[in-house]
RNA sequence: GCGAGAGUGGCGGAAUGGCAGACGCGCCGGACUUAGGAUCCGGUGCCGCAAGGCGUGGGGGUUCAAGUCCCCCCUCUCGCACCA
């Protein structure tokens, strides 16, 4: 055994031996429990991975070499995300083709993955951009395709000019694309495919309850959702037969209150019902509001502006006519673009109300009596006043009534809305996989590809700028557009919109059950084995979008019978941030990035690996910072050295004392329990403080239990080091074979307890004591202390509180 | 504005309501060294010679006991932005 730890030659040497052995290739075993786990798959970028990356990456893998030991079949594969416009972007950028660039830059993560010792079963690598893998993306857009889920419609879109695409909903963050901060979103109208996620919305939102997920996330996919109950009522126009504004409230209560009405600028009656007297300005008014959509929505309590249409709506419940104005701050979007203005209980609507001087009847009142605000809507719950059938109701009591009595005359219902939106997946992109549909020219219509035509392969393009006229490069591609139509035969055009990347992320946790089978998207042996996913980790930045999709597609693989589970993550766990050492993103602009490479080169892998958990807690982000990869190096020294000198001494049976016993059995409690609970820097930290301890004891004190323990409760962590170790004691076979030690609660046992002496609130002395010490004795031992002669000099005790091997308390 | 999370030594961070600062970095002192950004030993929250006192963003409160629980406020991070 060499007197010097050598990372580099210890580290490539058991890389080789580890991949020669297949030591990480997972096989379905039943008689083995499974454990699947899995990071979000990442987006192989030209920069390489930076140790930032590895803040998921190395806790992951301390996650899957420990379940190994536990005796767990571990399932631990890695991907490449590498259709979407990042890849696309980059080739762009570089003149270079993605089809090239995906492969290298993939090679790239492969190798620097590697290089830290994370365990991955290579053999089950995918690649979203490969067509053995989208042609099954695109068998799941026609699974939804024939169950209703995905259609066609025309809509004014958020679009990116640096994107040249168009972008869903979640994807505009502040006005500007989830991409590009820089870049205010514009609207264009274009006929585009959606899936209907919002038919998920309400067991999207339930089945939250069933997952143990970071509270965090699980509140935002909440908010996203966006569930509120209330009802639908409509009012005819007056004037206009047959033409009534149906809109949504959540306080149908109010009813009798509604003043006025107000349209979103967008809503198609706008035009129809406004006078001629005024057109012109409510004419101004709609294009002023598109044109304020277009430029930025982040002005936030801006006052509230609107116009009347001249036209007036028939309140049927207080049977007076009331204005119907236009305004931006009803949104076309959500409910039914339309609400009845009742400036008495809705903020909004007061602030309307007053600045136009509409009138303000006050219908709800305090349950106590107390009186109404003047100044504001009186917004909370209390007694209904002023509202003919509703009043002396309390609030939920008329909200019910009024539900049922618009229910018999027809005219509305009890109803729930939701915020969310569908989901768009067109993109006028190249790099994605196709959509499968045809468009026959004859008499068929929108065709989907038959299943046994796929894939439709994206073609190979050198020029694929996007076109910027809102139509994809592969519109130019008169090879793939022209087609027959799979179902007469005739002449037809295929669809020329690529999809979302999302839709690639949305299934792939099923297919590194079989990466490799053709007979569907994944053999149902294999994923009944493996799925769902034991512990998924990632960022928080996919709470909403990726995490929202990917479970929607589980419940529509569920509902079509191919799976047995409606969730895909029982267990999602995020990783901190690590920022740069000057607190900014790591990014190649601002030259901050840290790269694994030159850490690896400095102190080889295993000191990264646990400066990277031992930072911080997981879960949070914290700053970069070198000099800590200096002190996990120091450590891993004082390792080689402890266990060189036992190894040198001939590995004695020593001497092993009860403390050193107990500590040890105390450190495999500990250590467990905190790898368990993912707590990986105070897991290090008492491996630390246990070799602190060893390290000062003789190898006589010590015999090959003790020394062997400690080196298997590191593996997961060091894995590179370990195994040189361990061999080093003679091991032939691998630790990371090995069983996870166990410990013995006896033994753990601490035998003496320091109980702690207050008087009133303050320590003031300690006692040292057996740790199975009756009451009684402790308490006179305490009462026998000098500081409590000293302290309380003669008086007795007003009160004396003992807690069990922890302290005695003594209040004067 | 609403929602979520966080604020502890010089720094990263520990602490089921029960000894605040584990572990590591840095720093100080010492040993061994031609040398040290190696290794080993000791020290290191603040004030104080000491006894002791003070300390977990600020202010109240509950409790024998509060970093931890409750109320108010400040700061930072993230999410949502008129959601009827």
């Amino acid at each position: 055994m060499d007197e010097r730890y050598d990372p580099k030659a210890c580290e490539s040497k058991w890389q080789q031996v580890w991949e020669r052995m297949q030591l990480y290739r997972a096989t379905e075993d039943p008689s083995r429990p499974k454990f699947y786990l899995l990071e979000m798959f990442p987006y192989p970028s030209g920069d390489g991975l930076s140790v930032g990356h590895l803040r998921n990456y190395v806790p992951c893998d301390v996650i899957g070499r420990y379940k190994r030991m536990q005796g767990f079949n571990v399932l631990h594969p890695m991907g490449w995300d590498a259709f979407g416009l990042p890849a696309e972007n980059d080739a762009l950028l570089k003149g270079l083709h993605p089809k090239e660039t995906v492969p290298r830059y993939a090679a790239n993560y492969r190798r620097q993955l590697k290089m830290v010792g994370c365990a991955y079963d290579w053999s089950r690598e995918i690649n979203s951009s490969d067509p053995k893998y989208y042609r099954w993306t695109q068998w799941f857009f026609l699974l939804l395709y024939h169950r209703g889920l995905a259609y066609r419609a025309l809509g004014s879109q958020w679009w990116c000019e640096k994107c040249r695409t168009i972008l869903a909903n979640e994807q505009v963050i502040e006005g500007c694309c989830w991409r590009h901060p820089d870049t205010p979103v514009t609207k264009k109208d274009l006929e585009q495919w959606y899936f209907k996620i919002t038919a998920y919305a309400e067991r999207l939102l339930k089945d939250l309850d069933d997952i143990d997920w970071p509270e965090p996330i699980k509140v935002m996919q909440r908010n996203w959702i966006g569930r509120s109950e209330g009802a639908e009522i409509a009012f005819p126009v007056v004037g206009h037969p047959g033409r009534e504004i149906r809109f949504f409230t959540t306080r149908p209560d109010t009813v009798f209150g509604v003043s006025f009405m107000v349209l979103a600028p967008e809503h198609p009656l706008v035009a129809e019902i406004t006078t001629p007297e005024q057109r012109q300005a409510v004419q101004e008014y709609v294009a002023q509001a598109r044109r304020q959509s277009e430029i930025e929505r982040l002005s936030t309590v801006k006052e509230k502006t609107g116009v009347f249409t001249g036209a007036y709506a028939y309140n049927v419940f207080s049977q007076k006519e009331v204005p119907i104005w236009v305004a931006d701050y009803v949104l076309m979007g959500y409910g039914t673009g339309a609400i009845m203005g009742a400036p008495g209980e809705d903020q909004r609507d007061f602030e309307f109300a007053k600045k136009y001087g509409l009138e303000i009847p006050r219908v709800t009142v305090p349950a106590d009596g107390s009186p109404v605000p003047q100044d504001r809507a009186y917004t909370e719950y209390g007694k209904t006043v002023n509202s003919g059938f509703l009043t002396g109701m309390p609030t939920e009591e008329a909200i019910k009534a009024v539900c049922k009595w618009v229910e018999e005359k027809e005219i509305g219902k009890a109803t729930v809305t939701y915020r969310m939106r569908d989901w768009l997946i067109s993109r006028q992109r190249y790099w994605g996989a196709p959509i499968p549909i045809v468009y026959c020219k004859r008499n068929c219509g929108i065709v989907p590809v038959p299943e046994d035509q796929l894939p439709v392969l994206l073609p190979d393009l050198k020029e694929y700028q996007p076109s910027g006229t809102g139509r994809s490069p592969l519109a130019n591609v008169p090879e793939f557009v022209n087609t027959n139509c799979p179902r007469c035969g005739g002449p037809a055009e295929r669809e020329t919109d690529t999809l979302d990347g999302f839709a690639c992320s949305s299934w792939y946790y099923l297919r590194f059950a079989s990466p490799h089978y053709d007979q569907g998207p994944f053999d149902p042996n294999a994923v009944n084995y493996w799925l769902p996913v034991d512990l998924y980790v990632g960022g928080a930045e996919h709470a909403v979008m990726h995490l929202l999709y990917a479970r929607m597609w589980t419940k529509v693989m569920f509902d079509a019978g191919l799976i047995n589970f409606h969730e895909p993550f029982p267990k999602l766990r995020n990783q901190g941030m690590l920022w740069a050492a000057d607190g900014q993103k790591m990014s190649k602009s601002r030259g901050n990035v840290v790269t694994p490479d030159a850490m690896v080169e400095k102190y080889g892998a295993d000191a990264l690996r646990l400066w990277e958990i031992f930072m911080a807690p997981f879960d949070e982000s914290t700053n970069w910072n070198e000099d800590g990869v200096v002190g996990a190096s120091r450590f891993l020294n004082r390792v080689w050295s402890f266990v060189r000198r036992f190894v040198q001494a001939g590995c004695p049976e020593g001497n092993v004392s009860v403390e050193t016993q107990r500590r040890v059995h105390k450190a495999i409690r500990t250590v467990t329990d905190h790898i368990e609970r993912m707590r990986f820097n105070t897991a290090l930290a008492a491996l630390m403080d246990l070799l602190n301890y060893l390290g000062k004891l003789e190898p006589t004190e010590l015999n090959r239990f003790v020394i062997e323990t400690y080196i298997l409760l590191l593996a997961p962590m060091a894995p590179h080091i370990t195994e040189e170790l361990w061999q080093a004691l003679g091991h032939s076979r691998s630790i990371h074979l090995e069983r996870w030690p166990s410990y013995d609660p006896e033994l753990a046992r601490e035998e003496t307890v320091t109980i702690v002496v207050q008087i009133n609130g303050k320590v003031r002395d300690r006692i040292e004591a057996p740790a199975d010490i009756d009451e009684a004795s402790v308490r006179a031992m305490a009462m026998k202390s000098r500081a409590v002669e000293r302290y309380l000099a003669g008086k007795t005790p007003k009160k004396v509180i003992y807690v069990p091997r922890k302290l005695v308390s003594i209040v004067v």
